[in-house]
DNA sequence: TCTGGGGTCCTTTTCCTT
DNA sequence: TCTGAAGGAAAAGGACCC
């Protein structure tokens, strides 16, 4: 009897098809196959308040009484659109008031993150149950190391992966598409190949006819820069990045994104699935309904850079996680930004000191014109009540009075 | 004309110290 | 004391992703 081969290395993608239209048609079944768009700031009241009231059920207002795009006026830009939205031309951000002139009838819903959420747990409980090493790459997608899963390497993974979306339709009435292939790289490409609700698996072997004749942007990681320049120097496809040679690679884009876009070119990436990872930094930011002035508006800009630093305080709080640099971040009315950081001796959660912090970062960047947008974020996090909490005013201090304010203590 | 919010990671610049 | 090199850390900017 031979002994069993040795598992191949095999790493799944699971991508959620059309996560947030989905969930909002579950909602709403109403509104199958019309043109939806979902963006836009304003929260929905509670479905359970709702039916308390004994008002009618989500599901059952008639179409009629929903929000259009006609006449939208306001700073939003769409999250994502169903697709018959995206046939009159509209897709995730576009601003709202230019969707609304190509689409005006279409129907508008606010973004709901906190019932993406709720679905987003449930499919990656549900997955974990089956496969327990698993990455989460945001609300949608996830990572799932198949290797040593039992029936992981049937059919190259298909039989899994079939088993696992199977699992999520019949719990929530979600369908996804999943790639299978050596490493992650891989599989996020071919989870792509089969939408919506498809498998594709991948192997090794599959490289030159599979993968080399897409356009270099199927990468993940060569974005709309890095592709612009490929494509100066003529590189179109993955197999063109993959003809080139590593030094001249190097010598174009640098060390480590020339040696980068080779390997991937050649299928190569050995990154691990990872099952848990530490933020590294907590932001809020929030753009303004108008354009503020620093000084006219002063008041209205102290009170959200304020509200801002709670925010960042309480997230922070809430998740055990305090940090040391704390920043701002601008953007004017013409769309260009700055940051400014400020790194202290100790780490903080506490808003009032966020604040404090924040106010003599925000000192250092041009004031003059105006902003539509006033971001704070904390990094170099660590979980709270590791290291011993300092004299954090007298710190504090220490920096204010280094920059010694000019006048007046605008923030 | 329009362009959200919350992240990560990388590169370049700047500043400090030796 | 000045100057320059070198290296590290912090700051700033930007690309990219969902």
């Amino acid at each position: 009897m031979p002994s069993p081969a040795s598992p191949v290395r095999r790493i799944a993608h699971l991508d959620m098809d059309a996560f947030y239209a989905s969930v909002e048609l579950l909602r709403y079944p109403q509104l199958k196959g019309l043109p939806v768009v979902i963006g836009g700031g304003r929260r929905r009241e509670d479905d359970a308040l709702r039916e308390a009231r004994g008002e009618t059920p989500l599901h059952q207002i008639p179409v009629s009484e929903f929000p259009v795009l006609s006449g939208y006026t306001g700073r939003g830009v769409i999250t994502t659109a169903t697709y018959a939205a995206r046939q009159f031309g509209v897709g995730s951000a576009m601003g709202l008031m230019k969707a609304a002139k190509l689409c005006p009838q279409a129907i508008l819903l606010p973004v709901d993150f906190a019932q993406y959420r709720h679905y987003s747990a449930r499919f990656k409980a549900i997955i974990t149950d089956i496969a327990p090493v698993m990455e989460n790459r945001g609300v949608d997608e996830v990572y799932i190391d198949f290797t040593d899963v039992p029936g992981g390497q049937r059919e190259g993974g298909r039989v899994l992966a079939r088993l696992i979306q199977k699992a999520i339709f019949d719990d929530t009435g979600l369908t996804c598409s999943v790639g299978v292939a050596p490493n992650k790289l891989l599989a996020k490409m071919a989870s792509e190949f089969k939408k919506p609700n498809g498998i594709a698996i991948v192997h090794e072997s599959d490289l030159e006819t599979m993968v080399w004749p897409l356009a270099c942007r199927k990468i993940n990681g060569i974005g709309p820069k890095a592709d612009e320049k490929l494509k100066r120097h003529g590189i179109e496809t993955i197999g063109q990045l993959a003809a080139r040679d590593l030094q001249w690679l190097i010598d174009t884009f640098g060390q480590r994104t020339g040696a980068w876009l080779h390997a991937a070119s050649h299928g190569q990436d050995d990154r691990p699935v990872e099952t848990e990872s530490e933020p590294v930094s907590m932001s809020r930011e929030t753009t303004f309904e108008r354009d503020l002035h620093a000084v006219r508006d002063r008041a209205e800009l102290g009170t959200i850079f304020t509200r801002l630093c709670e925010q960042v305080a309480d997230d922070l709080q809430r998740k055990g996680y305090e940090g040391k640099t704390i920043g701002i971040k601008l953007r004017y009315d013409d769309f260009k930004g700055v940051t400014r950081d400020l790194t202290l001796d100790h780490c903080t959660a506490d808003a009032q000191e966020i604040r404090r912090a924040a106010g003599l970062a925000l000192k250092r960047a041009p004031l003059d014109k105006r902003l539509r947008l006033l971001g704070v974020r904390v990094g170099s996090l660590q979980k709270q009540g590791l290291a011993p909490a300092p004299s954090a005013q007298a710190a504090i201090n220490s920096v204010a009075n280094a920059l010694q304010a000019e006048t007046g203590q605008l923030f």
